[in-house]
DNA sequence: GCTAAACACGAGCTATCACTCGCGTTTCTC
DNA sequence: GAGAAACGCGAGTGATAGCTCGTGTTTAGC
C-alpha cells in the first residue's frame, strides 16, 4: 500500500444543507436543556430527541454518539464565552479601584452563568467525558492565567507560586458565589453583593494599597 | 380482617450473626469507596460487590435495592459527624477571638471531610437518591442554625434575614475551601491557610469589634 | 422532472445494570 | 448432632439506554 492517504480516516465528506444546521443546533439546544435538569450520564439520547422534537435516529443523524452531543455543545459554550465575556478579565478593568474592578469581572460572569447553566453543569458533573473535561479544564487554566497576571501586576514582589494561590483561591470563591446564587434563586441580589463583599475583602489587603505601575 | 397487625410491614425478624454485620459494614465501606470513584450512579452493585470481595447476592442479603445502600452510608456518615465532630460548632468557641475561632471551626471540619470523601460525594452528587439528599439537606439546615445563632450572638441588632446570608455565605466558603483542598492535593496547608484568611476577612468587618455579652 | 444525497422516522438490536433464584455452606440453638 | 436459619454464591432475568437499519420524504443540482 504505497502512499495511501495520510488523514487517519477521512473526516466527514458530508455537506450539511441549512435544514440540517438547523435541526443540530436545535439538538443542541434540547441537550443543553436535558443536561442542566438530569445531568450527563441522566440525560438518555432518547429524551434529547424527544425535547427536540425528533426521532432517535434523526439525532445520530448529526451526531456519531451521546458524547459527541457533549463535546460540541461543551465548544460551543466555550467559544460563546471567549466571543462575548472573554474580555471581563482584560487588562482594560486594573486601572480600576478595586470595587468598581471587581463589579466589572463579577458581573459579567454571572451574567454568563446564569444565562448558561450547562456550562456549570458539564464543567462539573462527575460524569462528564473526558474530552469535555480537557477542554474545560484547558480554559479553566487558561482564565486562571489571566487572573495571575492581573494579580502580579498588582504584586510584582511576590512570588508567583504565592500568586497562583491566590488567583485559585480567588476562582474558587467565585464558584462559592455561583452555587449561592444557584441555590437561592429569590435572593440573587443579595449573595450577588455578598460574593462581591467576600472577594473585595479577601483582595483589599492584598493589593488594596498597591501602587499601580502607571499611576501617581 | 379484625385488629390486624398494625405495623404497615413487618420490618425485618432477621436476626444478624456477627459474620453478618461484619459483611454489611464491609459492604459500606466498599460502596464509599466507589462512590468516591465514580460517583452514586456511576457505581454499579457488581462493583461494590466485588470491591468488597463477595458476591452480588450478597450484598442483596444485606441491603434491598441500590438506594438503601446509600441511605446507610449516608446514615453512617451522618451519625459519625455528630458523633466526632459536631462539638466543633458549640457556643464553646465564641468567646475566642476571631483568628482562633476560625481555627477551632474550621480545622475539625475539614479533618472530617478529608477522612470521609465519601460525603461530599453524597451531599452533592447530582444523583444521589432523594432519601439521603432529604437527610443531608436537614444536616445542611441544621449546621446553618447553628452557624446563625454563633452570629446572631454577635450581632443581636442585627434583623435575622442578614444574619441567614451571612450563614450561607460563610457555609458556601468552606465549601469553596473543601474543593480547593481536594483539587490541590500536594498544597493542603497552603489552601488552609488561605481559606482561613477568607473567613477571617470575610467576618472581621462584621463581628470583628463588636463587644461580647459576657466581656467587658 | 429526474437523480442522488441529505434528512427523517421508529421499530429493534445489543450491552449493561439492578436485582433474583436455586442451591450449597456455616453458624446458632437445642 | 440435628434442624433451622443466616450466610454465600454466580448464572440468569427483565428493563433500560445507546445505537442501528431499512425505508420513506425532502432538497440540491442538472
Amino acid at each position: 500500500m504505497p502512499d495511501q492517504e495520510l488523514q487517519p480516516a477521512a473526516p466527514k465528506p458530508r455537506r450539511r444543507q441549512a435544514r440540517g444546521e438547523r435541526r443540530a443546533a436545535q439538538l443542541l439546544d434540547a441537550a443543553a436543556t436535558v443536561f442542566t435538569q438530569v445531568g450527563y450520564a441522566g440525560a438518555s439520547t432518547n429524551a434529547i430527541a424527544r425535547e427536540a422534537g425528533v426521532s432517535p435516529g434523526t439525532l445520530y443523524q448529526f451526531f456519531p454518539n451521546k458524547e459527541a452531543i457533549a463535546v460540541e455543545l461543551g465548544g460551543r459554550l466555550l467559544e460563546q464565552w471567549r466571543t462575548s465575556y472573554g474580555e471581563a478579565l482584560s487588562a482594560e478593568n486594573i486601572r480600576l479601584p478595586l470595587t468598581e474592578m471587581v463589579d466589572a469581572v463579577v458581573d459579567p460572569l454571572l451574567e454568563f452563568n446564569f444565562q448558561n447553566p450547562a456550562f456549570h453543569v458539564l464543567m462539573h458533573g462527575p460524569d462528564t467525558p473526558g474530552q469535555v473535561t480537557d477542554a474545560f479544564e484547558a480554559f479553566h487554566g487558561a482564565v486562571l492565567q489571566r487572573i495571575e497576571e492581573l494579580l502580579a501586576l498588582y504584586l510584582p514582589d511576590t512570588p508567583r507560586s504565592e500568586i497562583t494561590i491566590v488567583a485559585n483561591t480567588v476562582l474558587g470563591l467565585f464558584k462559592a458565589g455561583l452555587d449561592l446564587l444557584a441555590v437561592h434563586p429569590d435572593e440573587q441580589e443579595a449573595y450577588r453583593v455578598e460574593l462581591k463583599r467576600v472577594l473585595f475583602r479577601y483582595l483589599d489587603p492584598v493589593i488594596g494599597d498597591c501602587v499601580l505601575p502607571g499611576q501617581a
